[in-house]
DNA sequence: TAGAACTTGGACCGGATGGTCCAGAGGGAG
DNA sequence: CTCCCTCTGGACCATCCGGTCCAAGTTCTA
């Protein structure tokens, strides 16, 4: 056995055990939506849950390990519905459609982005935990560049466009868009911000 | 007597009680820049401030008029910087300037954006302090669409060219920027989303 | 079916923290 | 100089909340 984990932390060892799991990250996932990570008690958990703590801390270390393992669920969940997503993007306006119904989307309910919020809320929190969620703006980053380099093999972009810049440039558009959203609670910021993104990449097109 | 606060709220009537209320509100500040909004401890915010419970109770009704004050306090501050800065910008190259500049000194930090962060801890928190923010938010944009204006009069931009928008693109992008830049503790993108942003605006020259 | 391993309920603990209270010190006005 | 309003120290309180513990219940395995 490794000696990775500090603490006593058990692993399910029954279906039951297993369920028991799954459901408190689920509740805790859900706790940490509403109200924020600082803000999520661990009673609030247990009680939506229908569990206990001595379940929890059957499975958890402490509080914190709780934590992680819902940012994780939440940033896995997330990367999932976009790495398909991403995959079937090969040309700008598949590229445009796809950012679009991401922004409109969004709109139904101007609650932060779903890693970004996270992310604020981690920035002096749990190193480990945090490293989850800057990994997973790695990877929406990445899926973003990936598909600008497809788009650029097709002969949409100039030869001389910088796919890393302009990956990082639409993420940031899309963070600063959404945060602005939420706070104003007004889609329009988000439809700016990606619009002018969108501009950009177009002037830059061969 | 107005009956504008449900509370009990003393105002300071001599040179001390002024001095008082002001090392507390400062030393909030000084504590909220630190932890975060929900993070800041009474107990911390009176030591800091050599202060005591009483006297904070003696000028605000609770904790969140407290942090309602230090948020005030804070966008003042960040505003009081901004307004000077931004009136003497009336060419193209000064906003870019200015902008760099902003960039510059924020990369030697790397905090998150000054109100921004108060932004996001509050979106779910105590409305007046909240309030405060989404108006801070608005006098910025002014400050960046009054200067795009002047800009435009001056013949820098094109006639069709819809300042509104650009402005909100353009706080958008930093704010995107600078938080990316927070969670990477990397100055790299909000260097990018601004140079982003900035040709954009370039390629709408007249 | 019996025992071992896994899982669970819930009482209990202690520290952290926001909030209350009042007696006394400080300082301005008459 | 005195009086009174302002300001302050610090003890005290209630509660919230993360964390501990153990006995009892449940499920797997031999």
């Amino acid at each position: 056995m490794s000696a990775s984990q500090p603490a006593k932390e058990t692993t399910p060892k029954t279906r039951r055990g297993q369920a028991s799991r799954e459901r408190l990250v689920e509740a805790a996932v859900q706790s940490v939506v509403d109200h924020g990570i600082h803000q999520m008690r661990l009673d609030e958990v247990l009680t939506s849950a229908g569990s206990s703590k001595s379940q929890m801390y059957h499975y958890f270390s402490d509080r914190d390990a709780l934590v992680e393992a819902a940012v994780a669920h939440r940033c896995d969940e997330f990367l999932g519905q976009l790495g398909p997503a991403f995959e079937s993007v090969s040309a700008l306006s598949d590229l445009k459609t796809l950012l679009r119904a991401f922004a409109a989307e969004y709109a139904r309910e101007l609650k932060g982005c779903p890693i970004g919020t996270l992310a604020g809320e981690l920035s002096s929190g749990p190193e480990p935990a945090r490293q989850l969620v800057v990994e997973a703006f790695a990877a929406w980053e990445n899926h973003l560049e990936r598909a600008l380099q497809r788009i650029k093999a097709a002969g949409e972009l100039r030869a001389d466009a910088d796919t890393g810049h302009l990956a990082l440039g639409l993420l940031t558009a899309l963070e600063g868009g959404m945060f602005l959203s939420q706070v104003r609670n007004d889609p329009t910021p988000l439809e700016v911000a990606l619009d002018g993104a969108l501009d950009r990449l177009a002037s830059l097109r061969e």
